[in-house]
DNA sequence: CACTTCAGTTATACCTCGTAACGAGTGCGA
DNA sequence: TCGCACTCGTTACGAGGTATAACTGAAGTG
């Protein structure tokens, strides 16, 4: 995926870092955000503290390549879903994928789609990932026939989708349809909602908020997704 | 609210605390969680930093009592939201108070319902304020009459009920059903199913991950709650 | 009026991020 | 093959954070 090695010193330079990373993740998966301390990982990897800063410009920098990280690896578990069959099967085979990785890895699941770290920053790299997160889910909902009540977010979005070329790329890429096409809206509006969608029930789920509480997450997901399946009349 | 100051030192231990939290939301908004310092705090003030720990045994212990306050003040806002008529209006109008508390705090917002801290605790006083924000919700949907897709979920809500005295008694509370009233279990399941419907929009409108796209976040919202009002067929 | 109690101070220990200055090894071109 | 440059990793340091300890002064209490 990445460039290959071109020199050995780039190649071990390529290997610390993601030792680095790891065990950086492993810090987060327990004690947080907040427990990623350069100085841990370094003694953690058998180098001294300052030693960090030739391969990563701060910690901030190193958490963010981490999020990029986690978005790609929850869109690959999303990629990989099989869509043969569409309708609302597929829907919650996706959804099930999603729920599946974020408690699969919580921790991760927080960081990307937490609270923001203290001056939020967007990076465009991350904007592009949780498109590809979102991707599958566009092809579902090229099928739907939203209801009535879906208007006005669909009108809404057929205006985006007018106005933003890069938006209009990207559903034609895992549709296959033009911004003019009348489905184009419909895949977007669906893509789009069934996120909040899942990330409702999921977030409180690994925040754990749902802690005492007397029924299972899974049915809980699997009956928000069917709601949007009814609402877009999915087979 | 609090009960009333017996000396003018309680009464002068009251003033002060209150003024660190004050401050300590100040900061909140401009920095986050992480924002947060109490020698930052101490400074503003005019005091010098350990003498905070006269108010609050610890940082964290600062954070729980703005939880806390949050919680209330969320609740707060819900609880003067005007529910004759029912139905979806009723639905729709609590949501939008939800959603407006949310946007006028989001540091508060993001305080509750975000990342939990390091080694995250559930303190019994936040359950109790969580359901005081969706008390009023059940009132709304214990008239509803759920689609045959929400069966499952009643289903489990339902045993929660019979096995949770605490759960039936704030259910009683706000309803005036019993447990054993069919009625109960469905008001449970729609207020439930209410929070993660409005916080998978807001939290993400909230955490800023909504910028860049062509929709209003309250359309958004009203669409997930009509989803709600239809699959309980509100009124 | 003496005595206790509590607020607030400075000093200190420990941890974090991040920079600076310095040694040591590697790899590359002449 | 030799030497230079580049990079890696080290220690030293400063700023800023949490939290404790020990001390001072002033308020409230009998």
């Amino acid at each position: 995926m990445s460039g290959q090695a071109r020199s050995p010193r780039e190649r071990y330079r390529e290997q610390t870092r993601a030792e680095i990373k790891e065990a950086a993740v492993r810090q987060l998966a327990q004690g947080g955000v907040e427990g990623v301390a350069l100085l841990r990982i370094a003694k953690g990897i058998g180098m001294s503290g300052p030693a960090l800063y030739r391969y990563f410009a701060s910690r901030d920098d190193l958490l963010a390549e981490m999020v990029v990280d986690a978005y790609e690896g929850l869109a690959a578990d999303i990629r990989e879903v099989d869509l043969t069959g569409g309708g609302r099967t597929a829907l919650g085979a996706l959804a099930g994928a999603f729920r599946g990785w974020a408690v699969r890895e919580p921790h991760l699941y927080l960081l990307i789609q937490g609270t923001p770290v203290p001056g939020f920053r967007a990076p465009a790299e991350s904007v592009l990932r949780a498109r590809a997160v979102l991707g599958p889910f566009l092809k579902v909902f090229a099928e739907g026939r939203p209801l009535r009540s879906m208007d006005p977010l669909v009108a809404e979005f057929a205006q985006w989708l007018r106005d933003d070329a890069d938006v209009a790329a990207w559903v034609g890429q895992w549709t296959g349809l033009s911004a003019e096409d009348a489905a184009a809206p419909v895949a977007l509006t669906g893509a789009v909602l069934a996120w909040p969608q899942m990330h409702g029930s999921v977030s409180l789920e690994v925040a754990g908020h749902f802690s005492g509480m007397g029924h299972r997450p899974a049915t809980l997901l699997d009956t928000q997704v069917t709601l949007l399946a009814d609402a877009f009349q999915l087979a």
